[in-house]
RNA sequence: GGACAGUUAGCUCAGUGGUAGAGCAUCGCCUUCACACGGCGGGGGUCACAGGUUCAAGCCCUGUACUGUCCA
């Protein structure tokens, strides 16, 4: 055994026969554990994060095999629609290859299945690198074929029920990537931006007075989106509203447009807001298209698929568009013929095609030179604007179009800050607003209507008029119920509230999207437009009585990623088939997740769950934190601060960091920023600190579903505690005759049979060992990692190495065979068996080792890793020995002070007196005489008799019996007394306070008799041991 | 605006009623025959603030401040 634990070849060493030896693989027997790994998207390699769970699940995995269940791990991969399919347009656009669009989807998608065979292969790579028991042979893909026709069955089941509909909604439009995406993929971020007041003209020459007596022939609207003004259809006021309530009913004229539009009145209106007047654009907001449905108003689409004003074209070029469209699997071509070939006409010529940003500052820009009416009342009095009103619509993204050439005229001219009202518009004022962004690709969405597949979660009866429960009652209330009854159980149990929240307020969701990556949606049309669903076309055309010549086209949608991983408790086993692995595995025993998802997948697990095989999919839900940097920002590519968990394991340079961090950026221009704040959190780089050492960083970090600050000098810590078990196990091996201690080469034939004696010392370290393993027991139970990573480190480091190997020493040394048996038998059995504490979460370290050190404990398994997890026995619980070793570590303590604050060398060897030594400190001294000669390196160890006179000597107390180091003239007076003067401020200050406490009242009274009892024998202890500071003191003080 | 977390040593965090703990960092001594990725010792906290309950509060209750997250 080398001298510094080197953990790559081993690693890789196990890796691999573990694997082939079919170790990874349920044992067939027991009681069944199982967990889904949530599957990793293909997009590219693991994160600390996945890094950090799969250390959880697999010391939950390794804890469970050990401890004789049949446990199955089961992995896999997520397609991941959207993510992935960015990720490789991002890709062909690098490489300088043809476009998504210039292949085609046929074409497009082999791209990304190449992709996806790579990336899928460097996720298993990294899985088996950090040990991961996970069962290859199960190993899922959700779009494998079988893994498809599930899919597809829950989706043509739910449809048959009546719980999927299809329909034209306003939905959640991304321009950018041009597809519809659900509620939970909208951001809302806050931004800077500015609230328009814009005057809408009164049809008809109709007046009114204001509450300042004022004239008017118009009413002030407030928008935070004047481009939508183009698809206005009514104005909104609050019908309690004095105000305005006398205008409902009468009209507008729509500026720009001159339309006539509404007045209606509706309590939706917030009367504190803005102006009180709402413009309303029911195909361009949620809230406007309810009330739009409220009052039945035209809805009125402006915009196209890419967030433009819809173009001038003629209606025969559109219809033509639209059915190229159509043929070209543009699943909204039809919808936006419908919509917009009735609309365009109407929206002014020189907005037509413009990017809704563009529109926007035209539209302002043409309201403030609409000077018809700005005479349009009399008594105009009001103050311009104060200066800091602005024309300048806000913040931007580097994704929206950049001011445009259009106005480079007018900025160039410098012009003043003009003064409002002005023209139609009335101010401008600024305002924080939230702007909802999609969480891929960061694009400001549009609600946009189209027609998409919904599955239905809010109705109590069926949508379609048949019998039977709608999805509230069908689907929704019995995910809330799994986890009401505490069927599911969620760890920490406040995640629980996040889910009942969203559940209780939770929409319909919109599981169609227009991607080319993912499940095609299994419908088909006829040339009437007329829908079927089923599980192939034959089934469908078998089902309807539809002839071979009736041509049917598939939808061209795909659906939602999470329409599909919705399934993957059921699904990886074999759903819908009632397979053996489903039977046996099913629930599985915990979901190891971040609270990040518990809407996206958690929540919809349960539901298709409850809904397919009645019962839950997992019955623990264990919530991790998110891996952070050192600072606690979230880790992200474009922030530049993800660290590959590989490269924690090997190490990488600062130079390798920064390029790694650097390279293939979205935008290059934050490389500089990336790179200093790389050079600040880690000026060496990081060194290599092997597998072990970083599960167990996580381990240890794993506090109660807190986020996690990743710490690489942590981990350097826990590698530091890997050589150290590397080498106590040196050391054992040496001792025991199993390793030369010369060479280090490993001599085989060792036995440690015959007659043993078991010393205090061995026995103590046997009864702490029953203690950690019930511990660990108990923690694994909890799933409290850390406090389990503690509670190892503690018993190894600072019980077995640090005293047990330490007092052994003389033992090993010394002539007494029996207790030299009895201590080399403890030594390596109770090595043996933390090895065996410690696998779950360092299984390389503790197989290699265990293999040299299993058979001298009478082991003949194969590996540790199937190998019994240890189980505390009560009954070895030796109190008396935990006294001895406790009054031991005492006697130790005072030594090591006096020689710390004394100087003196600690190889040099003192001789020690004791005084005030009571019967039993002299049975202790006698029988722990060797021990601690040599573990304090005593020169020699002398008991005084009370009528003794002591020598000039530094002191230490345990309890009352003083340790005497005679400093012969070399007693630094002044130190020595400073030393005391500490030692009895801190004691007086203690009895001042424990005594104030024995002589209140309310505490006699009130508090049990035991803690009286307890607060008594302190206070005589502490005032003993004050006497004899105080003798002492006096003493050194006469020199 | 609502909900939920958090606030304890320089840093990262344990600690659910009985005199404040760990790791890292720091300071001092030591290359002692398992380990310098080591050993030994030291210093360092009025537990965010204000009330309350209790014989007793870091811990329970109420409120405030700040930070973070989620939802409107």
């Amino acid at each position: 055994m080398d001298k510094t634990f080197d953990p790559k070849p081993i690693e890789a060493r196990w890796c691999q026969d573990w694997e082939a030896g079919g170790c990874y693989q349920p044992s067939g027997s027991g009681t069944p554990y199982a967990i889904m790994i949530p599957p990793p998207n293909v997009t590219g390699t693991l994160h600390m994060g996945h890094a950090f769970q799969h250390t959880v699940m697999d010391a939950l995995t390794r804890y469970h095999r050990m401890s004789g269940f049949d446990t199955l791990w089961q992995p896999g991969t997520d397609h991941a629609g959207i993510a992935t399919q960015m990720v490789v347009e991002r890709n062909l656009k690098l490489a300088g290859e043809p476009s998504r669009a210039e292949l085609g989807r046929e074409k497009f998608l082999d791209k990304v299945w190449e992709w996806k065979k790579y990336s899928a292969g460097t996720i298993g790579q990294q899985i088996r690198r950090m040990g991961s028991s996970v069962d290859w042979t199960r190993e899922a893909f959700t779009m494998d074929p079988a893994y498809s026709k599930a899919v597809v069955e829950h989706f043509v089941r739910l449809h048959e029920d009546g719980l999927i509909y299809r329909g034209k909604r306003l939905v959640n439009w991304d321009p950018v990537l041009q597809t519809a995406i659900s509620d939970l993929e909208v951001v809302q971020e806050e931004e800077n931006g500015k609230l328009w007041h814009f005057r809408y003209p009164l049809a008809d020459g109709a007046t009114y007075t204001d509450s300042e007596g004022r004239t008017l022939n118009y009413i002030v609207v407030a928008t935070t989106r004047p481009e939508t003004m183009l698809g206005d259809t009514a104005v909104a006021v609050h019908p309690e509203d004095e105000r305005y309530k006398h205008l409902v009913g009468k009209q507008v004229l729509l500026p720009l447009c001159n339309r006539l539009i509404p007045i209606v009145a509706d309590d939706y209106v917030d009367r504190e807001f803005g102006t009180g007047c709402v413009k309303i654009t029911p195909a361009h907001d949620f809230n406007d298209y309810q009330l739009g449905q409220r009052h039945k108003l035209p809805v009125f689409n402006i915009f196209t698929r890419t967030a433009h004003v819809i173009g001038t074209v003629t209606d025969e070029e559109w219809t033509q568009a639209a059915d190229k469209n159509a043929e070209a699997a543009d699943g909204i071509g039809a919808i936006a013929r419908e919509a917009t070939a009735l609309n365009w006409r109407a929206i002014p010529e020189k907005y037509r095609g413009l990017d809704r940003i563009v529109a926007r500052k035209q539209i302002v820009a043409d309201l403030e030179a609409d000077t018809a009416y700005t005479n349009c009342h009399s008594g105009e009095s009001r103050n311009p604007e104060p200066a800091g009103a602005v024309l300048d619509p806000g913040v931007r993204r580097d994704d929206e179009v950049a001011e445009g050439s259009a106005n480079a005229a007018a900025s160039s001219a410098k012009p003043a800050k003009p003064a409002y009202p002005r023209g139609l518009v009335d101010k401008i004022i600024d305002h924080k607003l939230k702007v909802p962004r999609g969480d891929r690709s960061g694009a400001v969405l549009e609600p946009y209507l189209t027609d998409q597949w919904f599955v239905d979660l809010t109705r109590e009866t069926r949508h379609d008029g048949q019998p039977g429960n709608g999805g509230l009652l069908a689907i929704t209330k019995p995910a809330i119920d799994a986890v009401e009854s505490g069927r599911i159980r969620f760890v920490p149990d406040n995640w629980k509230t996040t889910y009942f929240h969203w559940l209780n307020n939770i929409q319909d969701w919109c599981i169609s999207r227009q991607l080319w990556w993912g499940h095609r949606i299994p419908a088909w049309y006829d040339a009437e437009g007329k829908v079927y669903v089923g599980r192939d076309e034959a089934e469908v055309r078998a089902k309807h009585g539809l002839a071979a010549g009736v041509s049917l086209k598939q939808d061209e949608d795909v659906f939602d990623t999470w329409f599909s991983s919705d399934i993957w408790p059921m699904a990886t086993l074999g759903w819908p088939d009632n397979t053996e692995a489903l039977k046996k595995y099913y629930p599985s025993s915990v979901l190891v997740t971040g609270f990040d998802i518990i809407f996206f997948w958690v929540a919809r697990m349960v539901m298709m769950g409850q809904y397919f095989m009645n019962d839950v999919p997992f019955k623990d839900v264990f919530i991790t934190g998110l891996v952070r940097d050192p600072e606690g920002n979230k880790m992200s590519k474009s922030k530049g601060n993800v660290l590959d968990p590989l490269d924690v394991v090997d190490g990488i340079t600062l130079d390798a960091l920064v390029a790694k961090r650097t390279t293939g950026l979205m935008n290059p221009a934050t490389a500089p920023k990336i790179e200093g704040k790389t050079r600040k959190d880690y000026p060496k780089g990081i060194e290599p600190v092997g597998v072990d050492a970083l599960r167990f960083t996580f381990a240890a970090l794993a506090t109660n579903g807190r986020d996690v600050r990743f710490d690489a000098a942590r981990a350097e810590g826990y590698r530091n505690f890997c050589n150290k078990i590397w080498n106590a196990s040196r050391f054992v091996l040496m001792n025991v005759g199993a390793l030369d201690p010369e060479t280090g080469a490993e001599l085989p034939g060792v036995s440690l049979d015959g007659e043993a004696t078991l010393s205090t010392a061995d026995r103590w370290i046997i009864s702490k060992l029953q203690r950690l393993e019930a511990e660990a027991a108990q923690h694994f139970a909890d799933y409290r990692f850390d406090l389990l990573a503690a509670s190892l480190y503690q018993f190894i480091w600072n019980e077995y190495c640090d005293w047990y190997l330490e007092l052994t020493k003389p033992v090993m040394q010394g002539s007494d065979e029996a207790a030299k048996r009895g201590a080399r038998r403890t030594v390596v059995r109770v090595l043996e068996v933390s090895l065996r504490l410690l696998h779950p979460i360092m299984p390389f370290i503790t197989e290699e080792i265990w293999q040299r050190v299993g058979p001298l404990a009478g082991k003949t398994g194969k590996t540790i890793m199937l190998e019994p997890y240890p189980v505390a026995n009560p009954e070895r619980i030796d109190e008396a020995a935990e006294a001895d070793v406790e009054w031991l570590k005492g006697f130790m303590l005072g030594v090591r002070q006096i020689r710390g604050e004394m100087d003196i060398p600690p190889g040099k060897p003192v001789p020690v007196l004791i005084q005030n030594a009571s019967e039993a400190d002299a049975e202790r001294i006698a029988r722990f005489t060797d021990s601690v000669s040599f573990l304090a390196r005593l020169e020699s160890i002398r008991v005084l008799a009370a009528s003794d006179e002591a020598p000039q000597s530094a002191t230490a107390l345990l309890g009352s019996m003083k340790i005497l180091v005679p400093m012969a003239g070399l007693i630094d007076k002044a130190a020595e007394l400073a030393r005391l003067a500490k030692l009895k401020a801190k004691l007086e200050n203690d009895l001042k306070m424990n005594e104030a406490r024995l002589a209140s009242d309310k505490f006699v009274n009130g508090a049990p008799a035991a803690v009286i009892d307890k607060e008594r024998a302190r206070v005589a202890q502490q005032k003993a041991e004050l006497a004899t500071l105080a003798e002492q003191e006096a003493r050194i003080s006469a020199l």
